[in-house]
DNA sequence: CGATTCTTGAGGTGCGCACCTCAAAATTTG
DNA sequence: CAAATTTTGAGGTGCGCACCTCAAGAATCG
């Protein structure tokens, strides 16, 4: 006697709600009330529940339960209003994502604000509706009202993840991104095994030493330079700010000054003023190591210019980053090992 | 007047078949004979059809279509039956692998069978039924058997990714693996670069160079180090074999001849045996570099044993399979930005 | 021109689940 | 113990699409 519901006879038919049911001893509308936290439930009968869905491995139907709830996912990316190169190939990353998580009902938007103004983040932050928006994900300075309104943010049960610069101090949020002080020290072990025992000065520099990245890659770098390579000397950090004039200035006198500089690493993802400047100022062979890869960074290593890229891979931040939101959204637990950014070295030959 | 299908109020409402066949003029049915590929459609009704699937930016509902279809995908990963470190966390992450992707009905198991049995692995192959399996990633030496074999699989409807190893001549199957050449040539840059201008000789061993990987990687090294690195010279390679008595024997050999030995380079996945036998040999501090991340080289790195390791990210490799065969089992092209496998440096610094 | 063949439309069913309503059964309370 | 309350069950609807059948309309042929 076969009928329509006698599956069992086909290999790889997985268990449904009703065989649940039918396991668990209870009705398909208990089943519901489990399976979604239902109110008014005894504890016993949710025990019975979870103990035959494991007994029969019974996972949902992800399909059938994204269809049923007519479920699409908005998230935004807040990212700063001006930038560099990096954040060119970030945002094209995040067209990019929003095309292939299309059949996977997410939408990806870019909002792009001022970094430099913590009172209009944290305002943007406040006027989203967790109707309208279910995910952000946030690259922006440290600041106090940031951190409130992220808070808050999660309180109003909107997902969030901290997007390449974090703020530490936040309510636990996941962060997507790399361990900056690692990566520094990363960079500091490459310079130091490039300079295979010369003695000399390295010039640390950054568009900026006020964010917190630049900051812990200067830890990182420092830390493994005086433990390891106590024949290179660190100068103090060289902030450019853009500014071609006195990024000259500044390098021109520390070439004059110091005769045995061996090495540049730049701490910013900006790299082109201080490398291409550097290069017109003197000829001699430095080492030089700098972050992100961009069209800059890939050009400067294939002719030489540069000899090692610390980097982190755009397109997976990208997707980390929604894969969390989603993950969060259908409260499950994002994947440990696919979301860990690594932090890659590049020389010309493995890019 | 608003009804339930009234949707265009809210927002974020996609357009459904519905909304599509109403765009180009034409019946549901018509617009799934369009979908789907079916005969028997004209070839003007097929093009006003995808026009309007342009003009509102219609994209199937993917969770509605794998529910209606009942799709489950089979997967398999055809692994060798002994191997080393590497390829125990090969299996770790497809098991991992089968957990995370069971929500989207994708079902992946390992089949271990002797690698070195070409016909062995091409019965397998060809025993396999299209309507049970529908995908496969095929790690295996090359041979006339298996390309054969693949080849077959591909008629009969089955998806095939080169897994790590390729099979050089077989028909366009997706490949998931790094370049070996392109991984040996970053691995002799290094070891250029850590040895900043000395001169000595290296050397470069393997389990065994019949493999096409090694055989690559051996290329790509010598490549870099006569063109960058002629103060270096590699010496020819040596083949372990899984031989300990007889990898000590050659190693002592060469240390004793050779007293200018400045490094190693391990092609083979299996690093083990050559790192622990030179270093019993000779307390000399050679750089060492050695492929793939396992749970010795991880230790060794950490402890300074060696100084670099080449790896490809083994959960990348796994999940990037897995899409890759879903994604044509779909009719649609994978996202190759994401699949591109990278070549990672890992030093104590960045693991 | 009527007879074939090709093309299209209308309508139905079911995939597995969420979400809803109403009533029946079980349990607790006074 | 009956009444109030909690817990459970039965059944229905719809999500967007695939897949099927049958019939009607359009184009082509001899």
């Amino acid at each position: 006697m076969r009928t329509p519901n006698d599956a069992e006879h086909f290999r790889q038919m997985r268990p449904t709600a009703k065989d649940l049911a039918a396991e668990a001893g209870v009705s398909l509308a208990t089943i519901d009330r489990v399976l979604n936290g239902r109110p008014g439930v005894k504890p016993r009968t949710i025990t019975k529940v979870n103990e035959a869905i494991d007994r029969i491995g019974f996972v949902r139907n992800l399909s059938a339960v994204n269809l049923a709830r007519k479920k699409s996912y908005q998230f935004r990316f807040l990212l700063p209003e001006h930038g560099d190169q990096f954040l060119d190939v970030l945002v094209s990353h995040i067209d990019e994502a929003k095309t292939a998580f299309s059949a996977e009902m997410v939408d990806a938007t870019t909002v792009r604000l001022p970094a430099e103004d913590p009172y209009r983040l944290a305002a943007y932050l406040g006027s989203l509706d967790a109707s309208l928006v279910h995910g952000i994900a946030i690259m922006a300075p440290e600041s106090p009202q940031v951190r409130d309104a992220i808070n808050r943010l999660l309180e109003r049960g909107i997902e969030v993840v901290q997007f390449i610069a974090g703020q530490p101090k936040a309510a636990s949020t996941d962060f997507v991104g790399i361990n900056n002080y690692a990566a520094g020290a990363t960079a500091a072990q490459l310079m130091g095994r490039f300079l295979g025992g010369q003695k000399g000065k390295i010039i640390v520099t950054s568009e900026t030493m006020q964010s917190r990245d630049s900051i812990d890659r200067r830890l990182g770098f420092d830390e493994v330079m005086n433990r390891e390579y106590q024949d290179l000397q660190t100068l103090p950090s060289i902030e450019t700010h853009s500014d071609l004039a006195r990024t000259r200035k500044i390098f021109n006198n520390i070439v004059t000054n110091y005769p045995d500089i061996l090495g540049i690493y730049v701490l910013s993802s900006e790299a082109r003023i201080p490398i291409e400047e550097m290069s017109k100022i003197t000829t001699q062979p430095l080492v030089k190591i700098v972050h992100e890869r961009t069209p800059f960074t890939e050009a400067a290593l294939k002719n030489g210019q540069i000899d090692a890229v610390i980097a982190q891979n755009p397109g997976h931040l990208v997707r980390s980053a929604i894969r969390i939101l989603k993950a969060r959204n259908d409260q499950r637990e994002p994947l440990a090992s696919q979301e860990k950014i690594r932090i890659e070295i590049l020389l010309k030959e493995n890019l």
